[in-house]
RNA sequence: GUGUUCGUAGCUCAGCUGGAUAGAGCAACGGCCUUCUAAGCCGUGGGUCGGGGGUUCGAAUCCCUUCGAGCACACCA
């Protein structure tokens, strides 16, 4: 289905045309001005030089040859130049009526559907979940949905990192206090226990320790990364241990990301791609593409037009080992040889920018992608506390993201429990759920690349531009429908009207602009869009429901009506929250 | 030092492919529940869009400059 917009815009486009100017000039976008009209087009004055004209009086022309409009109600000329519009409530009841019996709402597929990679989550399995993850789980979650809906194929692949120092590290404190275990006798052939010789808890403790201590002691440091160039290169016991930390650490990950409501296709990492290093790394020797610099093997990837220093892109270090980048790289070699992707779609840390700049020149110069693959890399910004600062817990640690989930699980509980009466079990469950709707949107809402404030009080409050509002809209909306079916209302009959007030008018209005909010918040892998869209359709509905008493309405045909508007508006409600990536209770 | 992102109401944020009076939420103040969930709705106050210059009929938006903050700059990931 075309988009409104657009419809509107063919409408003035024509007009333009028949009054003698260029049709160009009658794009119509939405009114930045309420009070005076619902959409607005400005081609007038962009036109008064053109045909050296002042812009009313082209405007008085157009406004001429719109006068018996099947489109507009109104169109009016206003100086200096703006063309004010507003469209007739049967229009848009056609538009709607459309949108309604589109199985997409009016969004249209794309004629060629995209295959995309998209590597998100990314959590090292050295360490538990804590907050600084939730934000590329929680964006990575809704790029996906959102991509998806938009009809493309998008495969989530969480890529852990399980391949670095890090585990070289783990590894290296384990040895230090147990230098007994049998992991760590060279002598040793047989097999090696199942049960690994540590808790999630331990590796939670056992990871930040080493990290402090490499930090601190060079020697340290230099045993961790011995250590982990033996563990890569195969040493049985070590990996063996390896193994354990992966098994340990997926195991709580699949939990958590659970809870999250957020779901991996792949949960491939680092340690995959091992086996196709040595020969990408001789792909690229023979290609005359990688050469040795300080010890390192390195690609250059400075560009003319650079405007700074761009760093060569290192393959392997002085001592051998693989780095980060190298696992990049042979995973996109990978992703192209098993999957074909039209696009990869990373999301990370914003402060990886000039890294991925790096992988992606590479990746191109060595023509380990096609030059048409798409490869692209979103930033985002940090979870603050209130104070500014990267988010802390009290004492100034490191907050799971367990914790954070209980913690505004338990509040959203006893907020529920004062103000409704329902079940313990019912109120437990709908906690969750509307926890995840405050953590979710609140995170989301905000434009992924800026830095955001984790106010755990403002998410939570139920007020406002929040998940809960959301939530709280829908759960109205479905309150009322199912009183109606109570009343021997059948929901299958009902067909949708002519809107009758203003603020029916504003609802309708906000529905239709449903393709161009999802459109935009794809192209531009933006969820904040929805949210934005969302709000406003929640402001509108409930603006709507405080004027229009629906179940009182005397007029059948009419009652019907006002139903299937907001079975419509649910039902876009409930599509756009999907794509956020949480969902609405039946009561809250 | 170089590069980069950002600076909008007391606080948290939208708006940025240039358009009319810069919008929300929170906080403050005032209304609205015998009637579909008041977790809601309606209203009031609050801004030289960091400062300065430029382009334009028109700038929060584009360009330059300046101040301030964050971040990144090859053997971590």
């Amino acid at each position: 289905m075309k988009k409104i917009l657009d419809l509107i815009s063919e409408e003035m486009q024509q007009a333009f045309e028949k009054a003698g100017y260029a049709p160009e000039l009658g794009r119509v976008t939405l009114s930045n001005r309420p009070d005076l009209c619902e959409y607005q087009c400005n081609g007038a004055m962009a036109g008064a030089k053109q045909y050296k004209k002042a812009p009313i009086m082209i405007a008085n022309d157009v406004v001429a040859v719109l006068q018996d409009s099947p489109v507009f109600s109104e169109v009016s000329a206003v100086a200096p130049g703006f063309l004010n519009l507003k469209v007739k409530e049967s229009f848009l009841a056609d538009y709607i009526k459309q949108m309604a019996d589109d199985e997409k709402f009016g969004l249209e597929m794309p004629a060629t559907p995209k295959k995309v990679i998209i590597d998100y989550g990314g959590p090292n399995i050295a360490k538990p979940l804590h907050v600084g993850h939730i934000r590329s789980a929680v964006i990575g979650e809704s790029v996906k949905r959102i991509m998806r809906y938009c009809g493309h194929e998008v495969i989530g692949d969480v890529h852990l990192g399980d391949w670095g120092l890090q585990m070289g590290l783990v590894i290296t404190e384990l040895k230090e206090r147990q230098p007994d275990l049998i992991y760590f006798d060279d002598s040793y052939t047989g097999e090696y226990p199942t049960e690994a010789p540590f808790t999630v808890s331990e590796l939670e403790e056992l990871y930040p320790t080493a990290s402090k201590k490499s930090k601190e002691d060079p020697a340290y440091k230099a045993k961790a990364m011995e250590v982990t160039q033996q563990m890569q290169s195969g040493v049985r016991g070590y990996r063996a241990i390896w193994q354990h930390i992966l098994n340990v650490s997926v195991a709580d990950l699949k939990k958590n990301y659970a809870r999250l409501n957020v779901d991996f296709d792949l949960w491939k990492g680092e340690s995959d791609v091992h086996d196709i290093i040595p020969g990408m790394v001789e792909y690229m020797k023979e290609g005359g593409y990688a050469y040795e610099s300080e010890g390192a093997l390195v690609v250059d990837v400075k560009e003319e037009t650079d405007t700074k220093e761009i760093p060569p892109c290192m393959i392997l270090k002085s001592d051998g080992a693989s780095l980060y980048n190298t696992t990049d790289l042979a995973t996109i070699q990978d992703r192209m040889d098993t999957y074909a992707p039209d696009e990869l779609i990373y999301l990370t840390d914003k402060r990886q920018e000039l890294y991925f700049e790096q992988v992606f020149r590479c990746a191109r110069k060595t023509k380990l992608v096609k030059p048409e693959t798409g490869l692209k890399w979103l930033g985002f910004g940090t979870m603050n506390g209130k104070d500014g600062k990267p988010f802390k817990t009290r004492d100034g640690g490191v907050m799971r993201l367990e914790v954070l989930i209980k913690e505004t699980t338990d509040e959203m509980f006893r907020k529920i429990t004062e103000n409704r009466e329902m079940s313990e079990e019912e109120a437990k469950e709908t906690a969750q759920i509307i926890a995840l709707s405050a953590l979710k949107y609140g995170d989301l809402s905000n434009q992924a690349s800026k830095d955001y404030v984790f106010d755990i009080d403002r998410f939570t409050s139920f007020e406002g531009d929040t998940g809960p509002y959301i939530l709280y809209t829908i759960v109205r909306i479905k309150s009322i429908l199912a009183k109606y079916k109570d009343q021997g209302g059948s929901l299958e009959t009902v067909t949708l009207q002519a809107a009758q007030n203003e603020s029916e008018k504003a609802l309708v209005m906000q529905l239709t602009a449903f393709n161009t909010a999802v459109e935009g918040a794809c192209a531009e892998i933006a969820p904040h869009k929805i949210c934005a869209y969302i709000y406003d359709l929640a402001n509108a509905f409930n603006r709507f429901y405080h004027e229009t008493k629906i179940l009182a309405e005397e007029n059948a045909e009419r009652k019907a009506g006002l139903i299937a508007l907001l079975m419509l508006t649910r039902d876009v409600l409930e599509t756009c929250i999907d794509m956020l990536g949480f969902s609405a209770p039946e009561r809250m």
